[in-house]
DNA sequence: CTAAAATGCCGTAAATTAAACACTAAGAAC
DNA sequence: GTTCTTAGTGTTTAATTTACGGCATTTTAG
């Protein structure tokens, strides 16, 4: 080392938990390392930040390079920097999630994966993952769980055009709850968010849904005028009164 | 440089906007810069994170040099790594916020520091600070009243025993809202989160409001069991009506 | 052609929660 | 003892949330 102090000898990364919603499941796309550190482990897409590059921007382009994405939903959730949590030296890393729509998804060629997975998040957060990517994993999906409760961030995971059926089944997959169906329609139509268009499911072997779309420029508007999104996980009749009765001792 | 590539060229920091509260209003503590860059302006307490330490530990080092506080509520909120963000070369850093009781504040010699100063957040909000520490406050602003609503955090604000007033008059702050008085301690006494430890304030010209204590055991002990702790910033009536309106369009 | 299977779609009553609102009580200062 | 200041308290009304069952539409199999 030159003159420069040894504050200078550390890098930082980022790393980007990708989130895709298919068939009912919530997926996270795991890259299989080729080499080590951590060979053979499921890791999480990322890269070290270019000197001259932003820190946003070297998210995009990890999930740009890995999945040929540009328009997607993108957040910063945590940086994660323990002395030792890169064995080849102090790497500190910044934790993005991004949502896209698996149906857009095409893999790029990428020298450095070797294997490239959607794998369940559940079974993501079971398996032994490189480096601190469990915790980064889960800190990044209870930011997700937080996150679609107070914005309408889960169309974002959808295909353009949905049923209410499938909008339902990804808030209970990423709350981990069951809704009440009548309910879930009526609230979500009750914001005026959705454009009705009109369309219908095709080839299912049964009575076709409704096709719906989210109407964002809807969304922006009402937000300025102080609207707030909010869909709360139902908390059970039965969990309640028990609650009211420790809170009553 | 020497054989490193240039990935090891940055460092990190960390920023830490302290909150106190005081005599009704919401503080930060601010340091006025003694030397270039930004000589004479305020800027936050922080520093560069050293080789071997974990970046909540530097955060919490940037706060005991300079408050002697060592037990105190800290929470990392969002890194801000701009190319141009520090005009001597990349430096990133992670923001951290704070809440601190100002009465056990007593402050630390600081050799870095010409002034230390609490100043009010909209005010420190309104002026030119050093860097990008104007993003960096408005950020760790909206994350407390965040954390706020949903978390009973404020108590770290207030002396441990306080009066039901002085704690509505905290929310209001963070919350910049009034509240009804009625509601709000109908509200915070149902949580039975509160010991009323029988003690009247002293040294008051007008009748002796009770003292509360937070009663952290019971809290943790309720969210085990599914509570959740929340309050919200009262959707004036009118307001609601004039969005009900929008929205039904 | 009919029946069965699958999912879509609808509305109301009851319970809970939130909002609005005004007077009496206690102590200190004069 | 009068005045001043803040503390403390309950009820009614409106809004929101929850619970809940049955008929409708389409495809497929027989």
């Amino acid at each position: 080392m030159n003159g420069e102090n040894n504050f200078f000898k550390s890098a930082f990364s980022v790393d980007n938990v990708i989130f895709g919603f298919d068939d009912g499941d919530l997926k996270v796309l795991l890259i299989k390392r080729g080499a080590a550190p951590f060979q053979g482990l499921w890791a999480l897409p990322g890269d070290l930040v270019y000197p001259n590059e932003d820190l946003d921007t070297a998210a995009y382009r990890v999930l740009e390079e890995l999945t040929g994405l540009k328009k997607v939903y993108l957040e910063q959730v945590h940086t994660f920097g323990s002395v030792e949590r890169h064995p080849l030296g102090r790497v500190i890393t910044i934790a993005y999630f991004s949502l896209v729509k698996i149906s857009d998804f095409t893999l790029m060629a990428s020298s450095f994966a070797q294997n490239v997975e959607w794998l369940n998040v559940d079974d993501a957060m079971k398996s032994e993952l490189a480096f601190d990517h469990n915790k980064i994993l889960e800190t990044c999906f209870n930011a997700l769980m937080h996150r679609v409760r107070i914005r309408p961030v889960g169309f974002e995971l959808l295909p353009p055009k949905f049923t209410l059926t499938e909008l339902q089944h990804l808030y209970e997959a990423i709350l981990s709850t069951e809704l009440d169906k009548r309910n879930f329609r009526k609230k979500i139509l009750s914001m005026s968010l959705l454009t009705d268009i009109e369309e219908y499911q095709e080839g299912v072997p049964h009575r076709p849904a409704k096709l719906y779309q989210f109407n964002k420029e809807r969304y922006q508007q009402l937000e300025a005028h102080g609207f707030s999104f909010e869909v709360k996980e139902s908390k059970k009749k039965e969990k309640k009164k028990r609650l009211a009765e420790l809170i009553a001792r």
